[in-house]
DNA sequence: GCAGAAATTAATAGCTCTATTAAATAAGTC
DNA sequence: GACTTATTTAATAGAGCTATTAATTTCTGC
């Protein structure tokens, strides 16, 4: 246990849990594999976080925030609304594709811990909803403009949502699906961000 | 044991590890769980189904079909590819609604076992290779026409499958989010069949 | 280099879960 | 009703997991 390539153990721990809980879920994935994965003792996974589960919520919280962030913080600077919306999706699905795992994992945690979304409700306030609101307002008034089609704040983002994650929730199904070899989906992950913004524009581009 | 609800032991069993199964996946469902559920010795699971895996298989690869069919089967009979396109959409979208968590299982579990894809790439053949190719041609023949714009097979399944799934797999989350009673979003999701149709087929749709 | 703090390990208690086994009960069958 | 088979239960072996504790090693400042 002196593999000490510039990282404190506390670190490599938090990153071989990372690893693991993407790869099998929190359920899975068990603190002696962690101790395994980075090569120390099982104990000492306990010694810095006390618990498995305050080891998931270690890395969670942040995954969290990179996701929402992703949509919430990129493209502001843009004054076309269209250019702000393509740098949103954009950046959303390049931190997913850099992060495969995270949107399924988000979703499992969400929706078989019914306490966790509570206590982000909680921990979050009233931000979520300003936001939503806030976005709500900006697409009333671009339709108002004639510049997009009426729409709410929530279809939309789900929409965005659903498009960036589909090729990676279900990557193994389409790789199989489509025969592809690791180089060949790269090549299908490429397009498909391309294809996403499209798709979303085009269903808010008012009828000609 | 005797509430004889004209169903054999064994559907009640199966029943109950089914709605277990959704509520928690596999790893957090467990045969002593299942047996509480139906009322009856956790022995008894083990009785019928041998193993907890050989269990869990018995319903899941009835859930894919139901998933795969109805994308597959439903609206071959209409002449007009628009309204077959429609009804596909739709009924993938019913079934969905009808089993809320399975897109999510279905994910997890092909995802989390690769096994698994092989299993069903062996025990499936070549159907599903033919489906996806005849389906290309489909697409490419009423591209020709000018009906719709180019598109390949896989691009469009996920374009649909994701669009169908996330107002379930993200339920959670998007109920806190939007502050919905359970009515409320039950109005969400009527809309949301809609609302998939239109942004496939206004996608599809040849710029006029 | 030594005392005290921090990091790490070995050992194990205490649970929980799956699966098996043997015994008990219920349900046919003739 | 006796015999056979099917269903159900109680008990438990055996494995694996989390978390704790106490002991050991490594580090740090003086």
């Amino acid at each position: 246990m002196k593999k000490n390539r510039d990282q404190t153990t506390e670190q490599r721990i938090l990153e071989a849990a990372e690893k693991l809980f993407y790869e099998r879920g929190y359920a899975m994935t068990h603190t002696t594999d962690i101790a395994r994965e980075v090569g120390c003792n099982q104990a000492l996974v306990h010694y810095y976080f006390r618990t498995k589960e305050r080891l998931f919520e270690s890395f969670f919280e942040n995954k969290i925030k990179l996701f929402i962030g992703a949509l919430a913080n990129s493209g502001n600077d843009e004054t076309d609304f269209e250019s702000k919306l393509r740098k949103k999706i954009e950046a959303h699905y390049d931190i997913i594709r850099k992060h495969p795992r995270l949107p399924f994992l988000l979703f499992n945690e969400l929706s078989t811990n019914s306490k966790k979304i509570s206590e982000y409700k909680a921990k979050l306030g009233e931000t979520p909803a300003l936001l939503l609101e806030s976005f709500d307002r900006e697409l009333k008034e671009q339709a108002q403009k004639g510049n997009i089609i009426e729409i709410n704040a929530l279809d939309l983002i789900a929409t965005i949502i659903s498009l960036n994650a589909i090729m990676f929730i279900a990557a193994p199904v389409f790789k199989a699906l489509s025969n592809s070899t690791e180089k060949n989906y790269e090549k299908i992950l490429d397009r498909r961000k391309d294809f996403n913004v499209d798709i979303v524009l085009k269903y808010l581009k008012p009828i000609q």
